[in-house]
DNA sequence: GCCAACGTTGGC
DNA sequence: GCCAACGTTGGC
């Protein structure tokens, strides 16, 4: 049973672009519990993820991508060069989670955040939501549908 | 366990 | 650059 996710990026720090270069990626640097207990208890390998490029004009879902690495300990919290350091994270207990991700496809035409906002099929869709800042966030399967075919996708 | 102060996110 | 919304920290 594939499982829907959607997970923020700042596309100067690593946009879409770099994960299809890359082929795969660690999501690491994630410092917040909520997102952090979702890629450690749910995100299983083969569900699928949109990618959104946020703190950008205009914020969009770039792609879709896979888990193809369920949760594992994220090194950059205890590496004390790392920006995403965290001196209370320990080999025994390394405090924060990362999986990794592959790109699947990329949206044909992004699906651009006031696009989303207009469709009203997408209404309870939590990104959508008032406050939402959750940079790792689940995504209905029924709206995540919609938005691949937004995209141009079939 | 409360809550004020502070820091961050992210759209606009 | 602004600022609303939210999360975390730490004194009490």
């Amino acid at each position: 049973m594939v499982a829907y996710w959607l997970m923020k990026s700042e596309p100067h720090v690593y946009p879409w672009e770099q994960l299809v270069e890359d082929e795969h990626t660690h999501w690491d640097g994630v410092r917040n519990y909520q997102a952090r207990n979702t890629m450690r208890d749910d995100m299983k390998e083969g569900d699928l993820v949109l990618f959104y490029h946020s703190n950008t004009k205009p914020p969009h879902i770039a792609g879709v991508a896979r888990v193809c690495r369920e949760g594992y300990p994220d090194h950059t919290a205890q590496d004390s060069n790392s920006n995403y350091f965290d001196s209370k994270a320990t080999a025994e207990n390394p405090r924060w989670i990362m999986v990794d991700i592959e790109p699947v496809e990329a949206m044909d035409n992004i699906v651009t955040l006031p696009d989303m906002k207009a469709n009203s099929a997408l209404d309870g869709m939590p990104l959508l939501a008032k406050g939402s800042r959750l940079s790792v966030q689940s995504v209905p399967s029924e709206h995540f549908a919609e938005v691949r075919r937004m995209g141009g996708l079939q």
